[in-house]
DNA sequence: CACCCTCTGACCATCTTTGACTTTTGACTA
DNA sequence: TAGTCAAAAGTCAAAGATGGTCAGAGGGTG
């Protein structure tokens, strides 16, 4: 093979593979010395192909005891749905509880979620949670709208 | 086990668990003994592990026949739990990440809500999805946060 | 040659461990 | 009773241990 990240990409989905659990958690230190590289290669390699899209979820930290763990995942099968509301909701200049609501019940009847998340998420973002100014408002729940499209795109079967 | 405070955070909530009351009582020098570590180590786990929105109450006297009583909060009735909370939410000036993802798993410990939706929400009040100021962060995970225990509290028949 | 990956290292952020110093409490003593 | 002392536990900041970020250098390929 001829390069290291490569290399490593090869070594972490080998033991991913062998673990049984389909998680693994390495210490950064450890794989940057066997591998005779800089820590921050093991970023990259992370960065790089384990990324969420390819089906992989990343959680670390930092300090003494520190990990990284690195398991994977299903991804849903309707990314398409997700893609083109997240257009949906980029191209908006504002968000307001409406379309929120129209939003959601889209991802209910794709069976992405189910009406019971689907009704505490609307209550979070609502007007009345949200006690803010219009752009504000505006701002959060497009933040929030995104932030749950990512997380629908791996859940059931993660 | 990775660093000592995990193992001692690991052997207090096993020692817990077999006390049948809810509570115990230490000698922090003992247990800084017997884990071979300094004393203030063990004020470093109570203060990190055993916060008041993971549930436990902790008392201490100081001086001679000086203990450290530490205890898991039994709470019978739902409502309590939601009041305890949003006390905690109120009180607490700063609301990070580690204590949104506090509260979340204690609401799913105590059934209030189930893993799912905990998982939606921590990820709709992560850093990442409130790119924000720090202040601006607290405020919105105050309101939202509180937002959602009204709706436990409803859906839960309060 | 241009461009896109890769690789590197300086600097940053976060969590843990340690120890010096402080406060509180109870027993003993004057 | 008041004062003193030793035995706890508490506080806090510095040091230690990890992982994260980012910009620039390096290198291979069309």
């Amino acid at each position: 093979m001829r390069n290291i990240s490569d290399v490593i990409e090869q070594y972490l989905k080998q033991v991913l593979k062998e673990s049984q659990v389909n998680a693994i958690e390495i210490k950064r230190q450890d794989i940057a010395q066997r591998f005779e590289c800089v820590p921050s290669q093991i970023n990259y390699v992370i960065n790089t192909r384990f990324t969420v899209e390819k089906g992989y979820l990343v959680e670390s930290k930092r300090g003494g005891g520190g990990y990284i763990r690195i398991r994977r995942v299903v991804l849903h099968e309707k990314q398409d749905v997700l893609s083109s509301l997240m257009d949906v909701i980029h191209e908006h200049p504002r968000l307001n509880e409406q379309l929120v609501e129209n939003v959601l019940i889209r991802l209910v009847e794709e069976q992405m979620m189910n009406e019971q998340e689907a009704q505490l998420i609307n209550h979070l973002l609502s007007d009345e949670a949200l006690n803010l100014q219009v752009d504000d408002r505006t701002y959060i729940r497009r933040h929030q709208l995104l932030a749950l499209m990512r997380v629908l795109r791996y859940r059931n079967g993660g």
